[in-house]
DNA sequence: TAGGTACCTGAGCAAAACGCTTGGTTTCTT
DNA sequence: AAGAAACCAAGCGTTTTGCTCAGGTACCTA
């Protein structure tokens, strides 16, 4: 289980599309404007979740995506294993006697119960708490086109494209500065 | 905080160094053939463990590394957060209202907060745990060259070398095979 | 004092992953 | 038919990864 930008990014959208698919289905073209993603990108990490089951399409004027599930049965977890998929090789194969020395391969039963740790966690997460929390944070959802007449007027808000690319933010140890 | 190879094979290391530091400085030549990492990347990851305090270096013969506290005030978030370390950029550039628009960025608090979930997690996993572990699945740990004598007359295993490069095992959806 | 052990440093390198672009094609609605 | 949107595939520049090589420098033993 890898933890990239790549995975919040995923999960951003989806929150996004969690915050607003009340409305009927949501552009990704709507989505890379608020979140600033790039749209292409924005169809790759779709294209993963559509073929996981996370997400719904609909083709055609007014389509997007919906998810496919109840927001509460979906977990960061299950997004993240999703976009980042599985380079499923271990050091030693996937074979157990790594080595040639039985209990030799510390590494793969190590990973295997920290890596099941964290899946939990990150399974524990729904979201749904985490659609939860935006909107407790007071955040405003523009008002539904609702019928399937699309967005075409939105201000485009053409943002200060910054020279950054849109990549790694990772934080670092941003608890050793808390 | 990212997490990828990188960081579990420092764990990896750290696990290792735990669990055999009681006789003495550990070799960082002992760790590579246990735990099949090449030795000059186990010293670009120590000189990062060092630089923040989690390990300490004896140099000369019968020297090697040694934990620099005890394995229960080590977390995994620490070596985590030491080797890779911080790319400290927000999407925003660390700006408060991103976008010109106050509550636009949602990714901003987002992250924080499931970042600091994350980090408190690993932080609440003490190396501690992780040596008891695998004292605990039975692992034999050689026996103590303890005295200043070099380990000279080791096996030598060598290990058939995979083509495979000691590379990325990240176990992607484990959970989904469990 | 000599020599060896081991840490330490920095440059560089192939391969992979990341984030994104381009340029299409289908499918659906109006 | 026109256009909106999902879909798809190839490719591209950059960063990161994992590693090697070539040197050091500090410390210990003999």
């Amino acid at each position: 289980m890898r933890l990239t930008t790549k995975g919040r990014f995923a999960v951003t959208a989806m929150i996004d599309l969690g915050l607003r698919q009340s409305n009927g289905p949501v552009t990704l073209a709507a989505i890379s404007q608020r979140q600033q993603i790039s749209l292409s990108y924005l169809e790759q990490l779709f294209g993963k979740l559509r073929r996981h089951d996370l997400v719904e399409s609909t083709r055609g004027p007014g389509g997007g995506y919906t998810l496919a599930r109840a927001p509460a049965d979906i977990t960061v977890a299950d997004i993240i294993v999703s976009v980042d998929e599985p380079i499923d090789a271990t050091q030693c194969g996937g074979k157990e006697n790594c080595l040639g020395d039985g209990a030799r391969c510390m590494t793969h039963d190590l990973w295997a119960s920290l890596n099941t740790r964290m899946v939990e966690f990150l399974d524990s997460v729904t979201l749904q708490k985490l659609v939860d929390e935006q909107l407790a944070k007071g955040l405003q959802i523009e008002d539904k086109p609702t019928l399937k007449r699309a967005i075409s007027s939105m201000p485009v808000v053409k943002p200060i494209r910054m020279n950054i690319p849109n990549s790694v933010f990772a934080l670092g140890n941003s608890y050793s500065k808390a």
